[in-house]
DNA sequence: ATACTGTTAAACATCAGACCATCTATTTCA
DNA sequence: TGAAATAGATGGTCTGATGTTTAACAGTAT
């Protein structure tokens, strides 16, 4: 008798027909699901297996649940493998360093990959990003959530979906655990024109440069900021 | 007037005090839970926010939820930073790529960080782990879980609890999706083998060779995999 | 006209109680 | 003694009620 796989939670059996009606394109990103009541009739369930499937949805980064307003499809480039803000809170102290290390390993081999398959429509939306930055950096505007959208435009030119989320979610726990880095203006000088670096190499599909420079970029990256939370520690001294 | 960031939902508060129970000691790996009831009373709180913070620690990997018998804590060589059997359904052909080929860059480089590390204690689980093997292939047992769990017993010595649970999660979900190697006893033998010479790289603290060798490993494993489906393949027409 | 304010409706958050399915352990009976 | 029946515990699901948050609208004062 087949129908064994019918074996699974209701909850589960929702997240995957959303999921897939999410791939056909029934749901687009950034649009609104239907409400928990129209969910429980269309698929003639309870609420609280409905509401079991959202936050599963949640936790996995596939939605966004905003209390008075309703259920969102996350767009692409900010889905995450998991919601950093519910994974913040397990990371200590021990799991960020982990997590640096991951990251000073993983961008290279993704700057890699990007340079071998970017397409013209990824080389595009970085070169915009780019001039953003420099308009931002001109006229003083903050400018760390560009920085971190630089790196993931380039995990999304890697072509790894599994990489993009997989990034999106180391960045998004470190940057709800580190204080945020201070807008000292070399250092973003500095960043901005290490990342136009970055952008050329990947452009001109130099694989081995494009790995070698995101190795030295992330490196010092973490090394000027460590000589700059270390400077202002001296300083509240 | 602060006190601004006690926003949080219930049910993620619940979350965080019990990972923090768990990170000092007051739930050991392996044993159960309080019920969900005695959650409640425990933490004044409905049913409602009890499950959907067992769901959430669920999905995470932190707990495994048993009906009829209880949640309980997954022992800590089993974390994954999410479980599989969740996010299999999610994961389509493409992903599945992506996912072998995260696994061919990462495996080098956490051998190359575990033959760097790897305590005496490490290397004396591995080495058991491949008895084991010997006496199993000896007497025709199977022993792709131990095969598996070789992988982590590795990543496991690179003494990165992120990496640790990354493969793991890699792994499960290959392995939940991936029809199961047949026990073909040339390629068993032949990957036995693999791993005693890895084993011996990782021993004597060379992390180039033990990064070349599990690169060709990973390779040549995915691809006398292919060539035995290809085969079956042809066999079943 | 503009800006502020109160109301309302929709949506999610939480609670409470009920019933079902599954597993464990115990009890019961042949 | 051993197998079958049973009771209790536990998670899974449904339902109804109430609280909070948000957006949108309408009304009022400036």
């Amino acid at each position: 008798m087949p129908d064994q796989i019918t074996k699974r939670n209701i909850s589960e059996m929702i997240v995957a027909k959303i999921v897939r009606s999410i791939e056909q394109g029934d749901f687009i990103p950034g649009s609104r699901l239907p409400s928990e009541s129209a969910l429980m009739e269309r698929f003639q369930v309870g609420r609280s297996s409905v509401r079991e499937a959202m936050q599963a949805l949640s936790i996995m980064g596939v939605v966004t649940i905003r209390p008075g307003q309703g259920t969102f499809i996350r767009a692409d480039s900010k889905a995450a493998f998991f919601a950093p803000e519910v994974l913040a809170p397990l990371v200590d102290e021990e799991v960020t360093q982990n997590l640096a290390e991951a990251r000073e390993v993983l961008e290279p081999i993704i700057a890699e990959l990007a340079a071998k398959r970017a397409t013209t429509d990824d080389l595009c939306q970085i070169q915009e990003l780019l001039y953003t930055c420099e308009r931002h950096l001109k006229i003083n505007e903050p400018l760390y959530e560009l920085s971190a959208e630089f790196h993931l435009l380039i995990a999304q030119a890697s072509h790894n979906i599994f990489f993009l989320r997989l990034l999106q979610s180391i960045i998004g726990i470190m940057a709800a655990r580190g204080a945020r880095i201070e807008e000292n203006r070399a250092f973003l000088q500095w960043e901005l024109e290490s990342h136009i670096e970055l952008f050329l190499a990947i452009s001109a599909g130099d694989g081995l440069k494009s790995k070698e420079l995101m190795t030295t970029h992330i490196q010092s990256s973490a090394m000027r900021y460590l000589d700059m939370r270390r400077e202002s520690e001296e300083i509240d001294r």
